[in-house]
RNA sequence: GCGCCUGUAGCUCAAUUGGACAGAGCGUCAGCCUCCGGAGCUGAAGGCUGUGGGUUCGAUCCCCGCCAGGCGCACCA
């Protein structure tokens, strides 16, 4: 990667520079400048090592510059202000190696995960529940991770838990026989469930007789109750339906879908032998793990009806996961909510002796702008009826802009704009964040949005298109890239970016950090697509500039595949 | 009460994990179709980064206090 030569580059040069100081500068590093007065990389390590060498800041960057045999990319080097390194690339160097980029099918990703393997964990949908727009973010967040790990060469087994084997089962069943509609239940199911499952839940709120019922009704199905499995079984299947369906539309797929109950009947034998190494005994008629040392409060595994609960599930998901898959880490992410919890599970999988990597990757909640919502108040935003209104938005749009599209060519732009951008407005946040669902934003169509990236695209093919027409034989590939534009410069210093974005946004869970980058990129091209000729340019300056354009697209296209985004080449 | 998170332009969000003058979009205002797609481009206005201290060459970022909001804290998941 571009940031790693550079630094390797000043490493060199401070070793020669202090031969004698007894450090290595492994610390040493090159940071991608915010101004390009400042160059292209930036070392910022003189000041912090003004100490350990006993010189002033701007002494030990000016030996360092003079003494600094640079590697070639390097065009001139300079001290800057309190004791900062500036550097600059060389121009045929930059094109060449961004030329290098762009004949390499993974556009120069390292290679950092070869041999490694990685189990990505998404926060499933609840059983008999619609999916609204809070469901829209793990899957999304979690693919778009998944993805770019794959890039870096991991093996990912994507696993998208279904929530399907707990206490809500005992509501919504409980709810289906006292309160169910027939007629209801066969026209539109999910609504009927979730209805009853609302009616049950208040009740149980308000009764714990009924909520000792709808307890009662889920130790049956675990103890394998004919009447109730087979009434679970319904609902799982429509649930399942729904979920392929909506996320479907969303282009999400995951290499498993295992409930819950994939593993329930791993759970006693997860209990005993949690209380066979003493990390779990019985309190209060539970069955609980103590975390002290951890400093975490108790984990309940086996609740005093005998029932299990999300705990247990997920402790024997992690041994099952370590014996199936051997993975290197297993990366959780799931919603903010759920951070003390994953903290107790990891803390009793280390317990147990488990060594891969455990994280979790959390998210903030999605709320309404007045407020947070709930299924239980109604508050809530179907996620297909986000879906339908962004290809409606989308559709109004590419129709008005009349460029001769069949009807069914229409609606597939549609589709993949108005889903584009919907993906993007979440992804292009920090995932860290609260979000507060706008219709306004989560549709946006212009400016930082999904639509934007892909008109960026769509613009570059009918560039390429062009130049095929008008000067044929003249394949750009076949000239080399020469800049004379500033603009020009601008683009190839980010194009040449792309492999170090996608390795830091997948290694600190951010998409948005690629997001951010693409919007960077597709806004350098329009500028210089605006304001600088292609096609009237001289020979040669105008392949450079085309090819140019090529790379653009190609790296677009894969950013935007990386976030499951469609890059259409007609808009 | 304890713990986690958030607070940045009118609004929605960034800021390369402690670096140089805090940047974008939307909105507002003023411009740009001789040219390859105007879902675009060029420019302007807009900030005591919630607040008070501290740490150091340097703080939106780290530490402490306060204010405001969100979330969690044994038998939901």
């Amino acid at each position: 990667m571009l940031g790693e030569i550079v630094a390797d580059g000043l490493r060199a040069a401070f070793r020669a520079a202090f031969p004698d100081c007894g450090l290595d500068f492994a610390s040493v590093r090159a940071a991608a400048t915010q101004n390009p007065e400042f160059g292209d990389y930036q070392c910022n390590d003189c000041m912090t090592l003004a100490r350990a060498l006993k010189a002033a800041p701007r002494k030990i960057a000016a030996a360092v510059v003079g003494a600094g045999r640079f590697p070639e990319c390097v065009d001139k080097a300079w001290v800057a202000g309190a004791g900062f390194i500036n550097l600059k690339l060389k121009d045929d160097w930059l094109a060449a190696h961004v030329a290098g980029l762009a004949g390499d099918p993974r556009l120069g990703a390292p290679a950092a995960g070869t041999g490694k393997r990685i189990v990505m964990d998404y926060g499933g949908p609840n059983i008999t529940k619609p999916l609204h727009i809070g469901h829209l973010r793990s899957p999304n967040i979690g693919s778009a991770l998944d993805n770019m790990f794959r890039l870096l060469g991991y093996e990912v087994v994507s696993d998208s838990h279904l929530g399907d084997w707990g206490t809500q089962f005992g509501v919504t069943i409980m709810g289906y026989r006292h309160f169910g509609d027939k007629a209801a239940m066969e026209a539109r199911p999910m609504e009927e469930l979730e209805r009853v499952y609302v009616r049950s839940y208040e009740k149980a709120k308000a009764d714990p007789a009924w909520m000792d019922l709808c307890r009662r009704e889920l130790v049956k199905l675990q103890a394998g109750d004919a009447a109730n499995l087979a009434l679970w079984k319904e609902f799982v299947e429509l649930t399942r339906r729904e979920v392929d369906r909506v996320y479907g539309r969303l282009g999400f797929r995951f290499d498993l879908v295992r409930g819950e109950s994939f593993y329930h009947e791993m759970l006693q034998a997860t209990v005993d032998r949690l209380v066979s190494e003493g990390i779990a005994r019985e309190s209060e008629g539970a069955i609980v793990a103590f975390l002290e040392e951890e400093k975490l409060p108790p984990a309940i595994v086996r609740k005093s009806d005998g029932g299990f609960n999300y705990a247990t599930t997920d402790i024997a998901t992690i041994l099952h996961r370590v014996e199936e898959f051997d993975p290197e880490q297993i990366i959780y992410v799931h919603d903010e909510r759920q951070q003390l919890h994953f903290r107790q599970v990891f803390a009793i999988a280390r317990r147990l002796g488990v060594t891969a990597g455990l994280r979790h990757v959390w998210f903030g909640l999605m709320r309404l702008p007045e407020a947070t919502f709930s299924t239980r108040e109604g508050n809530v935003v179907r996620l297909e009826a986000l879906l339908d209104e962004a290809e409606r938005r989308a559709l109004a749009l590419v129709a008005a802009s009349s460029r001769g599209f069949a009807e069914d060519a229409q609606r597939e732009i549609a589709r993949q704009v108005g889903i584009g951008a919907v993906k993007y407005a979440d992804l292009s946040q920090n995932p860290q964040s609260l979000v507060t669902f706008t219709w306004e934003k989560a549709l946006a169509l212009e400016g930082n949005s999904g639509p934007y990236l892909q008109y960026a695209r769509a613009r570059i093919a009918s560039v390429l298109d062009k130049h095929a027409e008008r000067f044929p034989g003249r394949d750009p590939e076949a000239f080399p890239i020469v800049t004379s534009e500033a603009v020009e410069r601008d683009l190839l210093v980010r194009l040449a970016r792309f492999p170090e974005t996608v390795a830091q946004a997948a290694c600190g869970g951010k998409p948005s950090q690629l997001a951010d980058y693409l919007y960077d990129l597709a806004q350098t091209y329009s500028t210089f697509y605006q304001n600088v000729p292609f096609l009237k340019s001289p020979d040669g300056i105008r392949e450079a500039r085309v090819r140019m354009c090529g790379i653009t697209a190609r790296v677009l296209e894969r950013g935007l595949e990386l976030l499951g985004i469609a890059a259409p080449k007609r808009l």
